[in-house]
RNA sequence: GGCCCCAUCGUCUAGAGGCCUAGGACACGGCCCUCUCAAGGCUGAAACACGGGUUCGAAUCCCGUUGGGGCCA
């Protein structure tokens, strides 16, 4: 079996194109079948070669691999005109097709008269017994009877020939509509099961009745579903972010990505995490829902959070490197210490970017304190408790998490305090606020220097406050 | 407007006539754990759009209504 995956190289990646490359990458991948990438750029207005380079970028982030595609050249549709010309020829000389120079005004009018009688607009076939040689290409279609499309998703839809016009396989200009060109390339290709968004099923009857005028076997149908924005609309940038690059750089990993997708639509009993090779195998297209789903940012937040915690320090001190560099931080830090910290994060953050976010203070010394935990805690008290805890931890202990911890909970119990007390105020101090991984490994991993040196400048500011 | 698709908690979904007192997950609330925040564990609230059939029995099948989406311009 071979399938393919057809965007219009218009703009980024949507994640509405990526779900439906993913449905065809996966079910090609579990049937040990073909999976083609194929530009469809006739829109030569809108298409641009950057676009297609981001298409293939995100693809290649998503780990979504294609057997036959681009940079082989033929798998542009701008590359493959002849072919469109030479069915477009076969057609009209087996009969399936005719010329037509119908103005287009008349049409106007024909439409909006068909229109006042509620009625479906269908071109006269006025033009089909005129033998013109030149003029717009239509397909011959049935006047009576019904096309049945087999969805492999939706079961039988039937669509009435009345309802279905003659329509224009190729413009007078010579250029291909996208019905005509898409079948052709199907054909040509040697596509056998389309998996494509259900926006295109209405299109599905026309191109069946092509297909067969053509004498090419119709290949098997399956209509996913879409996905609609929190008002029940189709995704699109008013929503916020739509490409797969804007939620590569908001930090999210691609296996997220490629798990949230995966569950829009198909799931598999009460699974919520699967691995690629899970995917792969348990992927089928029989368990694909009909009904649309809207895409709901905060489960793939949670499922980022899953991915995050189950990678190791080291690969994600890798991953986050870029947007530490973005934020000036973490240049020339020893990669263990660096890997250690990561481990500290991963589960207190959705995104690489909050990872980043609230790991901040191990790079830099606080600008300031969270003010109304500074109005508590940066007292008299609090200060004569910092000033002790400078001269603690100065010489005491090796400074690893457990001793650091003994050293606190000694002198809580010598000031009749609690641990909390303490740590809060070490906290506020080392880190400008009120929350952050557990207070000893910070210090460990801040070093015996660092953590002197921020507690007096938070002992100065008391000073200074007062 | 015509045609087509869709309809289970707010969201993603399980459910293929009796297993349903409708299950899981996200989000939300509570409790536990705890140096904080998380993570984790336990727990709570939360849905079969509506109306007719079919059937001994319907979330599940059929019809209609309503609502949402798409295609054609």
């Amino acid at each position: 079996m071979r399938v393919r995956f057809a965007p219009s190289p218009t703009g980024h990646l949507h994640v509405g194109s990526a779900h439906t490359a993913l449905f065809n990458w996966l079910y090609a991948r579990h049937h040990g079948g073909a999976f083609i990438l194929r530009i469809e750029d006739t829109d030569r207005s809108r298409s641009t070669d950057d676009n297609i380079a981001s298409i293939i970028e995100a693809l290649r982030w998503l780990d979504i691999d294609w057997d036959e595609g681009p940079p082989t050249p033929g798998y542009r549709q701008t590359e493959r005109f002849d072919l469109y010309r030479a069915q477009a020829q076969h057609l009209l000389a087996a009969g399936g097709a005719y010329y037509c120079d119908c103005p287009p005004e008349q049409l106007e009018r024909e439409r909006k008269a068909a229109e006042a009688r509620k009625e479906t607009f269908r071109y006269s076939g006025r033009c089909r017994q005129r033998g013109l040689t030149a003029g717009a290409l239509r397909l011959r279609m049935p006047d009576e009877g019904a096309t049945v499309v087999n969805d492999l998703i939706h079961g039988a839809v039937t669509f009435e020939h009345r309802q279905l016009d003659d329509w224009i396989l190729v413009r007078s200009d010579g250029t291909p509509t996208y019905n005509f060109s898409v079948v052709v390339d199907d054909v040509t290709m040697g596509i056998t099961h389309v998996i494509r968004g259900n926006d295109h099923l209405s299109n599905t009857p026309k191109q069946i009745v092509c297909y067969e005028a053509l004498g090419y076997p119709v290949p098997e149908f399956a209509h996913v579903a879409m996905i609609l924005g929190p008002d029940r609309s189709r995704l699109s940038k008013r929503h916020g972010a739509t490409s797969i690059q804007a939620f590569r750089d908001a930090g999210f990993l691609p296996e997220a990505m490629v798990n949230y997708l995966a569950r829009l639509g198909w799931s598999h009993g009460d699974q919520e995490l699967f691995s690629r090779e899970e995917l792969i195998e348990l992927f089928d297209i029989k368990d694909v829902a009909p009904s649309a789903a809207i895409f709901d940012h905060s489960k793939l937040e949670w499922l980022n959070q899953q991915y995050l915690k189950r990678m190791d320090g080291g690969q994600l001190a890798q991953l986050a490197a870029p947007i530490l560099a973005a934020a000036g931080l973490g240049r020339g830090r020893d990669p263990v210490w660096l890997s250690r910290v990561m481990d500290t994060l991963k589960e207190r953050a959705r995104t690489l970017r909050e990872l980043v976010e609230v790991g901040r203070f191990y790079f830099e010394r606080p600008e300031e304190y969270e003010p109304k935990a500074a109005a508590r805690l940066f007292t008299a008290e609090g200060a004569r408790r910092l000033a002790l805890l400078i001269d603690e931890l100065r010489t005491k202990g090796d400074f690893e998490p457990g001793s650091l911890e003994q050293l606190y909970r000694d002198l809580a119990s010598r000031l009749g305090v609690g641990l909390v007390d303490l740590a809060q105020l070490t906290r506020l101090a080392i880190t400008g606020r009120t929350a952050s991984p557990p207070l000893f490994e910070v210090l460990a991993l801040l070093g015996r220097e660092e953590t002197a040196d921020r507690l007096r400048a938070a002992l100065a500011a008391i000073g200074g406050e007062r």
